[in-house]
DNA sequence: TCTGGGGTCCTTCCGCCG
DNA sequence: TCTGCGGCGGAAGGACCC
């Protein structure tokens, strides 16, 4: 969810240059907010926070009315109304909020399977198979928006570019209810002025090492040495960013996500210092934790606990079992174990059980930064599929499909919703 | 000001093993 | 038998994202 208030929007003007902008990243505007102003028509146009009541709840959502007062997503409640005493208070409705999500997503489904929900809010859409269907980038992001408008009474804002960073990047500098394209061959011009803060993955931590050597701006980072990267940000991150800055993202939107870890943690609304108390929490988010296995058919070997002072100082323990388990018991005795071993120096505002998850049947993904296999078998058979059906009937998730033993070419025009 | 909850990924350290 | 070394996995912590 954007964190931004929407001053500098950048817009594309009807009609912009879209070529080889096949990547949309679509982000709803203010989310929680604007279906919270959508649900009660006394809150439109006020400045509204979604955020717990208790004293220690932060912002989740901030309507742009309480933007304007530097509210942002993620800061304590209290601070949130110093900032806009005016703001109304509304606690999340969590159900409704991933009902309207269901709803979004599925007409993005309509528009092409190729689509990676990567939270509640937002998505990429690979829409370079769509263009016979419904037309160019350009015109169908701006389809989708009024879509998405019409059907649901929200906004949203699309990045489209040749990359998924790229795209991702447009879309925030969109916001609110805007549309922003980055035709691939205008790129490196559409990066180079920005900071580096405007990357995907870097933060104010890795932000400071940058700027500390002078590095601001894209631009600046193509013409630093490379060591020297590899020194402020690690070699792992610093490679990351080289080929970032350069246009280069070889990430693939990707319509399958496992998730590694499953966890709970609860901070308490004060302090708690009883060690009965703690024991008995960690044994409740243990169930927890155990339940959502069960329900995914996961069992999971390493099991770590979070503990999280007064002082906001946080320790990790963790353990790997002999077994893999499901039972909320089990990792309760594993918590209980790491937990009982902690000197607590202090009273404890927040406890948490996480699980590292082995299955489902060892299918581990591949890593983000990868060539993926399924989409290279794509691109050797989207020409010569294309060429024996014409493009319009082949997509490449009808492809992926096929290639995976899933499925056959489609003999309709319309792309096979996966459902 | 006073910091949620759900995650992922990376780095560093350490012990084990050949 | 002892030492050095590299690879590897586990553990812990931190940064980052939404």
């Amino acid at each position: 969810m954007g964190r931004g208030d929407g001053s500098g929007r950048i817009v594309s003007p009807e009609g912009a240059d879209d070529t080889g902008a096949g990547i949309l990243h679509v982000d709803m505007d203010a989310f929680y907010a604007s279906v919270e102003q959508l649900d009660d028509p006394s809150l439109r146009g006020r400045p509204i926070i979604v955020g717990g009541e208790d004293g220690r709840s932060v912002v989740s959502s901030a309507s742009y009315q309480a933007r304007r007062f530097g509210v942002r997503s993620a800061m304590p409640v209290g601070q949130a109304l110093r900032l806009c005493p005016t703001a109304i208070v509304v606690p999340p409705n969590f159900a409704r909020y991933v009902e309207l999500s269901r709803q979004v997503m599925d007409l993005f489904r309509d528009v092409t399977p190729l689509v990676e929900p990567l939270s509640i809010d937002e998505a990429f859409l690979d829409v370079r198979g769509a263009r016979r269907l419904w037309g160019s980038p350009g015109v169908i992001a701006r389809d989708l928006r009024a879509r998405v408008h019409d059907e649901t009474g929200l906004t949203c804002s699309v990045g489209a570019a040749a990359t998924k960073h790229v795209a991702k990047i447009a879309s925030t500098m969109s916001k609110p209810d805007g549309l922003l394209i980055v035709p691939e061959a205008s790129t490196a011009q559409f990066l180079a002025p920005l900071s580096v803060r405007a990357l995907w993955g870097i933060g104010p931590k890795a932000a400071e090492a940058l700027e500390s050597r002078g590095v601001r701006t894209v631009a600046d980072v193509l013409e630093t040495p490379a060591a020297s990267l590899d020194r402020a940000l690690g070699p792992a991150m610093s490679r990351r960013i080289q080929q970032l800055v350069r246009g280069v993202d070889a990430r693939l939107v990707t319509t399958e996500h496992v998730e590694k870890s499953v966890g709970h943690e609860e901070t308490f609304h004060t302090d708690i210092s009883d060690a009965g108390a703690l024991r008995a929490e960690l044994r409740r988010l243990a169930d927890r934790v155990g339940a959502r296995l069960r329900k995914g058919g996961w069992e999971a070997r390493t099991i770590a606990i979070k503990v999280r002072y007064s002082d906001f100082t946080t320790v990790t323990r963790s353990v790997t079992l002999a077994e893999p388990t499901d039972v909320g018991q089990r990792i309760g005795d594993a918590a209980h174990e790491l937990f009982d071993a902690l000197d607590r120096p202090l009273p404890v505002r927040l406890v948490g059980v996480r699980a590292e998850k082995l299955g489902p049947a060892g299918g581990a993904p591949a890593s983000l930064w990868d060539d993926d296999e399924d989409w290279r078998r794509v691109e050797g058979a989207l020409d010569d599929a294309h060429a024996r059906f014409g493009r319009a009937a082949v997509t490449r998730a009808a492809l992926l499909d096929t290639s995976r033993g899933g499925g056959s070419l489609p003999s309709n025009p319309r792309p096979p919703h996966p459902e």
